[in-house]
DNA sequence: TAACTGTACTAATACACATAATACAGTCGG
DNA sequence: CCGACTGTATTATGTGTATTAGTACAGTTA
């Protein structure tokens, strides 16, 4: 269901948390949805319960998804995200494309990336 | 010259790093000027001159700077970049674009964003 | 020679990540 | 009610990395 990269410099809990993001945005997960218990998570992705649990806890911060004591974890219908996360967002969106140019990437493809990007995006609005 | 953030998650020479790399694509440094010694740069940044000498590290490593031994660190002209670092470029991009529109922000809003930064970066293509 | 430059190495500290084990509380079906 | 499942919380432990500190060595230059 998640692909764990132990090369990968990002802790496990925010490459879980990452990746169970992306499975709602790609719309492999729906709103309403029941997620695995933390245990079977745990165990289908050989990790302790704790990272799991955490990954869980951070979704649950951003409103992505919601928990209920003694049934389990589900997906929250609401997008809402706050204004810094938004800005942070914005603003490696701008690190990354100045990046790029100053690597010498040609203007032209990059946009021409970025707009094939967006337009596969299906968004709310 | 840099502004350090200790809040900041990411450690303290990547952010020198990357606050370099800044300096220098926005144009304030320019090829074949010489930064700050290590240790110089270190009690200006109130910080260890390994940190500091670890940033350059990462930034010779990348061919954006190169050092001289008992001259000092200069800033290379060459601005190459291995595929590996630009795919990851177009990665980050890729997924902080889908995120935003994951969070509703309107893609004609993104757009206008987008290129505003891009037409506003200058770049050697 | 003296004072600067980069570089390398060790040691100590602090913190985050991840695991492990345990315990407690709520839900649900038999 | 009981048992098996859920989430949640806590403590302890091992490991890796970041950062600091101190020292040492090598090259450059006035």
């Amino acid at each position: 269901m998640i692909k764990l990269d132990y090369k990968d410099p990002r802790p496990i809990h925010e490459q879980i948390t990452q990746g169970i993001k992306e499975l709602i945005m790609c719309g492999a997960l729906k709103a309403g949805e029941q997620l695995p218990s933390v245990r079977d998570f745990a165990v289908s992705l050989t990790v302790n319960p704790n990272t799991v649990q955490r990954a869980y806890k951070n979704l649950e911060a951003e409103n992505i998804i919601y928990s209920v004591k003694g049934k389990g974890n589900f997906v929250s219908g609401e997008t809402c995200a706050d204004k810094k996360t938004i800005e942070k967002l914005y603003d490696t969106l701008e690190i990354s494309l100045r990046e790029l140019v100053f690597y010498g990437e040609e203007k032209e493809k990059i946009l021409a990336f970025l707009n094939r990007v967006i337009t596969e995006t299906e968004g709310t609005k």
